[in-house]
DNA sequence: ATATCGGCAATACTGCATATTCCATTGATA
DNA sequence: TATCAATGGAATATGCAGTATTGCCGATAT
């Protein structure tokens, strides 16, 4: 049945996305094309451009004449990632925290609260949340960002960030108060508007998590 | 007609890949369908899929439901994508001049005879070497920084080189001697193993590299 | 071990249906 | 008359199904 605006096409691409990054198609899965027909109900055509547009993000892999398969893990990729992480958005962060104008503040600010309270309700063992938590992350990491001026930085950021939480999500431990404490300490250096404190903390915030994630990993 | 393996897909999505950088599909230009299954001997679902992926990549804006164009240009953008390898190349390249080995080393000098061998023939006046001399520049800037250990830094960078190369091709103008002195700077404080000095030089080539094709485009 | 065969699945095309956008003509209003 | 809005048809994108061809891989035979 054909739908209406270009529905079909983007929904499946979002709801596999999602399924590689919340760990519901593990990795090094293969994705036969008959059964994602089934799973998602797209073409062939569709699914194929929908993959292909995965592979060129690097959440699946393209095997020449073999199909597409979920992107495989590893504790180097993960290594990779994390390292990366800190190059882009410790550079973002600098920017931002340069530029920033008062709507920025608002939104920081707005997403820390948000993330606090579900963090709190998380460290009190409310395990529903997991999914509500990482958007939460995501959207205070964003907010940071968002005035480094770059829509670029942006888009590069927020791919490597997709594949570096399907990691997180794939050993799905809470780091406890600790994560909550830095998550403040970034907050409250970009408000006071020192860029060095501000990337620095960072910097360790990614560092402890790489660390977490790698001693759970594998 | 059916081809074998995975050609045509590949072919096309080099194909086009290919103009847009080289400018023979303008900026903003819009990409029928139709018309592209003239111009490169393919079916709508190929080229979709196609498409998808270099939209992915930025080379082409998907727009629901009013097709394919070409990514538009600005100074803008330019600046940006000159920021962003700053970033990237050079942390790339720190990582790489620690790391490199004999082979790494034995690379670079090489890509280097090659280049500067086009460089001068360029510069003494051969206009028809103009895509070969970019892809000897494209391989020297690889092989300087291919040693840095990381498959997403460096597949990150070659995204964003080609979609600087874009900018480049548009302008199209030599800057003579002085980029020649710069590449011999770097390769120099690279094989010295000097990282910061390294680091210093690629910057300041591409600033420089920046100004030139600011000052021309538009 | 090597060679051959057959089934499964990927690749690629065509044709078709439907939805949406584009555009030029028409009609209405200031 | 000039300008703006409505409208209807052409062009185009999106999506699906069906089909042919090819390559991969395991099973069987030599």
């Amino acid at each position: 049945m054909t739908q209406s605006v270009n529905v079909v096409g983007s929904a499946t691409y979002q709801q596999i996305k999602r399924d590689i990054i919340f760990g519901e198609l593990a990795p090094a899965t293969r994705l036969k094309l008959d059964w994602l027909r089934e799973r998602y109900g797209a073409s062939v055509s569709t699914l194929r451009e929908t993959l292909s547009r995965l592979a060129s993000e690097g959440f699946v892999d393209a095997q020449d004449q073999r199909g597409f398969f979920v992107t495989p893990t590893s504790r180097d990729d993960l290594i990779e990632l994390a390292n990366l992480r800190i190059l882009i958005e410790c550079h973002a962060l600098r920017l931002s925290v340069e530029k920033g104008d008062t709507d920025w503040e608002g939104n920081v600010v707005s997403a820390y609260h948000k993330l606090n309270l579900t963090e709190k309700k998380v460290d009190a063992g409310d395990t529903s949340l997991k999914e509500d938590w990482k958007r939460y992350d995501w959207n205070f990491h964003l907010a940071l960002i968002e005035a480094c001026g770059s829509q670029n930085l942006l888009s590069l950021h927020s791919v490597l960030y997709d594949k570096y939480l399907r990691y997180q999500m794939l050993v799905l431990t809470y780091r406890g108060e600790q994560a909550i404490d830095e998550h403040r300490d970034i907050l409250d250096a970009a408000l006071s508007r020192d860029v060095d404190l501000a990337a620095e903390y960072l910097r360790t915030h990614i560092e402890l998590g790489l660390e977490h994630t790698l001693g759970v990993f594998d």
